[in-house]
DNA sequence: GCAGGAGCAGTGAACGTTCACAGACGGCCG
DNA sequence: CGGCCGTCTGTGAACGTTCACTGCTCCTGC
């Protein structure tokens, strides 16, 4: 315990004093600001390392208005997704000296309001909230007071800041026009909320894709479930009871779709022969089942790394507001959509950027 | 826009003057401390709202010495695993009206420090580390001026504090046990790092194990890779080529475990029932591959929440430190041990809570 | 009728910084 | 040799709260 004065830490004016300058010159040498003669700026610095001292950064916020603190909202941190995107934050905000508040919200509405309310009482500079749950009223009104803000998944009429849209619609297109391809005709799709923004991209780009290959849309193939392995695995099984042939297979999600998978092989379905499958999200675990999951890829951890980037550049004004950043989706092809790919083959690709 | 004085946020003394009263009146009603009376608390209640008040965080912690923030501290946000645990810590820290400062190190003991580092520039009132990389040293060094701490999975002689301990070593044992059981008798360990010393308890448990069965150690059996599904895989593949005969293997993580199954699956041996496979970590991806994967499991979310009450306690004095906490996992038998389980079973079988 | 307490409100100082100045000193130029 | 500029350092105020007081009014009890 290097401390002075019993268990408190050490102040300015503690090493002012031992150094036998004002508080002003300690200022200086811990920001490097104005000139310090080398001899002052020595002493200081002994003084300093004796004290241990750090400076204390609620002090410093309360003068200089900014906090060197991002906040990062998300409805669930352990859905595989969310986690990739925030490591992609926190490196971003470790690069630039910023610290990173996570808030996960459990995708409740109001936990969301509670937590935008402690970001703005923590005077962050600025906010980075994916697929938010709130309403526009809501969302305008909580993002007014806690600029700059940057929507990951959310576009919101006048919304100050920059919105990230990630490509679901064309993520989808993609993916149907992969199963097309394969000579696939009857291809079902499961979602599991369409009053969900996202969810409703990816139907939109079903419909599309369908219309573009010359496929006439049957809404019988369109089903949908929890929005998890068990709720495409249940969702398959319904699906399968009904008696509608498919011979193709998009999910909203990897875990569905792996849910959805699982329930075809233990039922006598052969993947990808009889039935080919499609996920979504290009989550790790899609590379881990068997076969490995035909995947639509996001860039998530750069996804992360941008929306800090962004929001550092509208802080100091280096960008304009109301921009919005159109991210592109990319197709794995892999062992649930195309057979007899070589294993070892399979292990390579797909991998994701470090 | 309902602030007052042109885009900056409204002050106590704003306040004050709008309701016609002291700042220390609105302070009382804002942590509604000392009795104020009805009428004029309904005069500050209405000023607050017209002016869209918020306290200033930085400004009351800088006289409360305390910040209602947390800090937690892992190797890597994005590994399965610890998503788990922050969202414990998350929905601890929230109920108790706490933030979170999430900070990954991505595994470097130099980033490590500079986080802590951090956390104290930052003044939070209590910092959850996880699976360390420092050395005992510097982890000393750097938790002295940062109290209290909450250290998850890793001893430190002398720390202050509370260590929650996960039963690496029983977990193991569990495992070779189970694998005993089934009447095997060849077990190999495949681990990834022995200076790990979550990975050293994992070899330890193994060893144990063994003796307890009466199995004589066999160090051909023993080999490892890197912390991975590919390492996994990888790893099995030189094993396998190496001749070594086994019907039973261990694995550290789950990854690894999946990335060996891989292996043997698409190299023509049954698992089951050539080889029984056990991985360790409990997480999510384990029930969704074919044959799901038999592991061993911990409580993460209950560890996270574990850790934030912990720390409150600490913090309030309402617990004493040098405290060590052990977590004690469970083993979630399924198909990569057993065979011909009925897979509707296997579903409802080892969900998280939650 | 007055001491004492309960209920309510306000005042100055403090927390640990940075900011906008101002001052001291020496050297250089005209 | 006087004025001015550059380099270095110090001073008071401010940021937005809470804390420890003090002061006022009104009621109660003896």
């Amino acid at each position: 315990m290097p401390n002075a004065n019993g268990g408190q830490a050490a102040t300015l004016n503690d090493v002012a004093r031992l150094a036998n300058v004002s508080r002003q010159t300690v200022s200086r040498v811990i920001n490097n600001k104005a000139a310090v003669s080398p001899d002052t700026e020595q002493r200081v610095r002994a003084a300093i390392a004796e004290l241990d001292y750090r400076p204390n950064s609620h002090a410093r916020s309360l003068v200089t208005n900014r906090s060197l603190v991002l906040g990062l909202v998300v409805p669930s941190i352990s859905q595989p997704y969310y986690p990739e995107i925030a490591r992609g934050v926190e490196d971003g905000a470790d690069e630039a000296d910023y610290s990173v508040f996570l808030s996960h919200t459990g995708g409740d509405p109001a936990r969301e309001l509670r937590t935008l309310e402690r970001l703005r009482d923590q005077r962050v500079d600025g906010v980075i909230i994916c697929n938010s749950r709130l309403d526009d009223d809501e969302l305008m009104h909580a993002t007014s007071a806690l600029s700059p803000v940057v929507l990951v998944n959310r576009r919101v009429p006048h919304a100050s800041g920059t919105v990230i849209w990630m490509g679901y619609e064309s993520g989808t297109v993609l993916a149907i026009a992969h199963l097309n391809a394969l000579g696939r005709r009857r291809i079902a799709y499961l979602g599991y909320n369409y009053a969900n923004r996202v969810d409703a991209a990816r139907f939109r780009g079903y419909q599309t894709a369908l219309q573009q290959v010359g496929i006439r849309f049957d809404a019988s193939l369109v089903f949908r479930g929890g929005n998890s392995f068990q709720g495409g695995y249940d969702a398959m099984g319904l699906f399968h009871a009904s008696g509608n042939e498919i011979d193709g297979l998009f999910a909203s999600n990897d875990m569905m779709a792996i849910g959805a998978m699982r329930y075809a092989l233990t039922h006598g379905i052969d993947v990808p022969g009889e039935l080919a499958i499609v996920g979504f999200g290009g989550s790790d675990i899609t590379s881990m089942v068997t076969p490995d999951l035909t995947t639509v890829s996001m860039p998530l951890y750069s996804i992360g790394i941008t929306a800090v980037q962004e929001l550092l550049q509208l802080l100091n004004g280096t960008s304009e507001q109301h921009r919005q950043l159109n991210i592109e989706p990319e197709i794995l092809v892999r062992g649930s959509s195309v057979a007899n790919m070589d294993p070892s083959d399979l292990l390579t690709r797909g991998g994701k950027e470090e």
